[in-house]
RNA sequence: GCGGAAAUAGCUCAGUUGGCAGAGCAUCAGUUUCCCAAACUGAAGGCCGCGGGUUCGAAUCCCGUUUUCCGCUCCA
C-alpha cells in the first residue's frame, strides 16, 4: 500500500470527524474501542445510503419484502445457526511463538503421546475443569503436564480466555439464581430474523418461491480485534436480503445475485475499477458457493458486501430446534415428472451488506483534495466530497450574495418552497466563496445564489460543486432542475 | 492478543539543561467587501488523554492506564 493513501485514510477519518459525519463513541470519555457515532451528515449519508437499498430491494421487486426483526431472539436461535458452538472456545496464547491454541486442542494433543492410562486421566481431568469453565485449574494442568507448544517448544503461556464473539445481557429484571437462565444474546448477525420469520412471510404477504426477504439493523460482536476505523466495529448495521429457492435452481440465482448486487454498486456511480469479485475457496460448512464483493479503500481492497449460496442449511437447522415445519409447498409442475414440486425445505442465496463499510466506500471514494489554478498564477486548494447526488447529506444551498437590498428575504423564501422537497440549507454568514467551500466540504451537489439581479428578473446562479461551473436560472426552475439532477 | 508509534484549543501543530500554555486556521459578535476559503475590530475557547511517582516546581523525567494509527494475529 502506498504511503499516499495511507495518508488519504487519515485524511478521510480526520475529513469524516471535523465535519460531522463521524464521531468517536462516548468521546468526552475517551471513547469506546471500536464504536462510532454518526453526526449530523454522517446519519443523513448513511440513511440514504440505507433508502436507496430499501427501494432497490423492496418497491423495485414484486418478489421481496422487508422485515424489521427484534435485535433480542430466542438463545436457542444461536444455538441452531451454530453460533453458540463454534464460537466460545477457551484458547490460550504461547508468549514465544504468538501461536493462539484451542486449550482442548492443545491438551488433546499432549494426550496422544502418553500412555493410555495417563491420557485417560488428563483427558477426564480435562473435561471435568472444562465443565466448569475452571481455565486457572486447566492453565495449572498445561503447566503441571509441562505441554510445550509445538513452535516454539516453551511452556511461556498467558492466561487462558474465552472468546465469545457474542454479547450476552440479562433479560428480565430479576435476577435468576441460575446465571444462564436470564442470558439473551446481541444478534451477532440479522440473517436470523429472517430465518425464524420465513412462514409468517411467505404466508401472511403470499410469497410464492422464488422470493425473498430484506432487512436493515444492527448486529453485535466482541471482535478481539476492531480496528481500522468504521470497518470493523462492534456495533454495526447490515443490510441483507435472503432470496427462498427451489432446490437445484440455487446456482442460477447464485449467479444472478451475484451479478445484479455489483450492478446496484455501479448505479449509485461508483466506478467499476474499484469493486473486484473474491471468490471464496474455504467455505463455511453449510454454504455451497460463496464470494465478495470488495471494494478498494484507501487500506487496500476490502470487503463490502458478501453474497452466499447457504443451501436449506438455516431453516432445517431451525427445523430440527424448534420441532417446527418450515416448508413451503410449491404448485409449479415439475416437467420431469408432470406433477407439482410439492413440498421441501427451501434454498437459500444471502446477500449481505455492511452499511458502515459502504458508507466509509462512498465516504473515502467522494474525498478529494484538488489544486487549483488561480488567474495571478498561484494556486488554491479545496476540500471536496463528490458524494453522488442520489445520496448527498445536503442536496442544495441557498446563500445570499449580501445579507442586505432584501436579498435573504427572497433566499428565505425559496428555501420554503424547496425543503419540503429535498434537504436544504441555508446560509447568510461570510463570503459567497467560502460558503461554497463549505458545501464542498460536506458533498452538496448544488449551490444557488440570490443576487441584485435576482430582484430584476427572478433568476439565481446555480453553481456545481464537481465543476464548480455556474448559469444562470429562473426561480421557478429550481425545483425541478434540483430533483432532475438528484435521480 | 503481541510488537511499534502517537495523544497540547474545534483543526494542523510549536513548545528541553524541568520555571507564567502558544501560533495559524476555524468558531462566535460586529464592521467592510462580495460569484469560489486570504479585510478590520473584538470575544470565547486548555486539569498539555487519564492516574500515580520523582521534584521547591512536571506539557516536559519515570511507572501504569485509556484511546487511536501501523505491522503480525483473528475474522462463522
Amino acid at each position: 500500500m502506498a504511503t499516499n493513501d495511507n495518508n488519504k485514510f487519515q485524511a478521510v477519518i480526520a475529513h469524516a470527524k471535523e465535519y460531522g459525519f463521524v464521531f468517536p463513541s462516548s468521546e468526552i470519555y475517551d471513547g469506546l474501542s471500536a464504536v462510532y457515532d454518526y453526526g449530523p451528515w454522517g446519519s443523513e449519508l448513511k440513511k440514504n445510503i440505507r433508502d436507496y437499498w430499501w427501494k432497490s430491494m423492496t418497491q423495485l421487486h414484486e418478489n421481496i419484502v422487508g422485515i424489521d426483526a427484534a435485535i433480542f431472539m430466542h438463545p436457542t436461535t444461536w444455538k441452531a445457526s451454530g453460533h453458540v458452538d463454534n464460537f466460545s472456545d477457551p484458547m490460550i496464547d504461547n508468549k514465544d511463538s504468538k501461536k493462539r491454541y484451542r486449550v482442548d486442542h492443545l491438551i488433546e494433543a499432549h494426550a496422544e503421546t502418553l500412555s493410555g492410562e495417563a491420557a485417560a486421566a488428563l483427558l477426564a481431568s480435562m473435561d471435568r475443569l472444562l465443565s466448569v469453565d475452571d481455565f486457572a485449574g486447566l492453565k495449572k494442568l498445561i503447566e503441571d503436564n509441562k505441554i510445550k507448544c509445538a513452535i516454539s517448544g516453551t511452556g511461556n503461556w498467558t492466561d487462558i480466555r474465552q472468546f465469545n464473539l457474542m454479547f450476552k445481557t440479562e433479560f428480565g429484571a430479576v435476577a435468576s439464581e441460575n446465571e444462564g437462565d436470564n442470558m439473551v444474546y446481541l444478534r451477532p448477525e440479522t440473517a436470523q430474523g429472517i430465518f425464524v420469520n420465513f412462514l409468517n412471510v411467505q404466508k401472511t404477504a403470499r410469497m410464492k418461491i422464488p422470493f425473498g426477504i430484506a432487512q436493515t439493523g444492527k448486529a453485535f460482536r466482541n471482535e478481539i480485534v476492531a480496528r481500522q476505523f468504521i470497518f470493523r466495529m462492534r456495533e454495526f448495521e447490515q443490510m441483507e436480503m435472503q432470496f427462498f429457492v427451489r432446490p437445484g435452481t440455487e446456482g442460477e440465482w447464485y449467479k444472478y445475485w451475484k451479478q445484479a448486487r455489483l450492478q446496484w454498486h455501479l448505479s449509485l456511480g461508483m466506478p467499476a475499477e474499484k469493486y473486484r469479485y473474491h471468490d471464496h475457496v474455504k467455505l463455511a460448512h453449510y454454504a455451497k458457493e460463496a464470494c465478495d464483493i470488495e471494494f478498494e479503500f484507501p487500506i487496500g481492497f476490502k470487503e463490502v458486501e458478501g453474497i452466499h449460496s447457504r443451501s436449506d442449511y438455516d431453516l432445517s437447522q431451525h427445523q430440527l430446534y424448534s420441532k417446527k415445519k418450515l416448508q413451503y409447498y410449491d404448485n409449479d409442475i415439475d416437467e420431469a415428472t408432470g406433477k407439482p414440486y410439492g413440498n421441501y425445505v427451501p434454498y437459500v442465496v444471502e446477500t449481505s451488506i455492511g452499511l458502515d463499510r459502504m458508507f466509509l466506500s462512498v465516504l473515502s471514494h467522494a474525498y478529494e483534495e484538488e489544486t487549483i489554478p488561480r488567474e495571478d498564477g498561484s494556486s488554491d486548494s479545496r476540500t471536496v466530497l463528490r458524494i453522488p447526488a442520489k445520496i448527498a447529506p445536503v442536496k442544495l444551498a441557498i446563500l445570499p450574495l449580501t445579507k442586505k437590498d432584501g436579498l435573504p428575504e427572497i433566499a428565505r423564501d425559496i428555501m420554503r418552497s424547496c425543503q419540503d422537497e429535498f434537504y436544504c440549507f441555508y446560509e447568510e454568514k461570510d463570503t459567497i466563496g467560502k460558503r461554497y467551500r463549505r458545501m464542498d466540504a460536506i458533498g452538496t451537489p448544488l449551490c444557488i445564489t440570490v443576487d441584485h439581479q435576482t430582484k430584476e428578473d427572478n433568476t439565481v446562479t446555480i453553481r456545481y460543486r464537481d465543476t464548480m461551473t455556474q448559469e444562470r436560472l429562473p426561480i421557478d426552475k429550481v425545483v425541478a432542475l434540483v430533483k432532475e439532477k438528484i435521480r
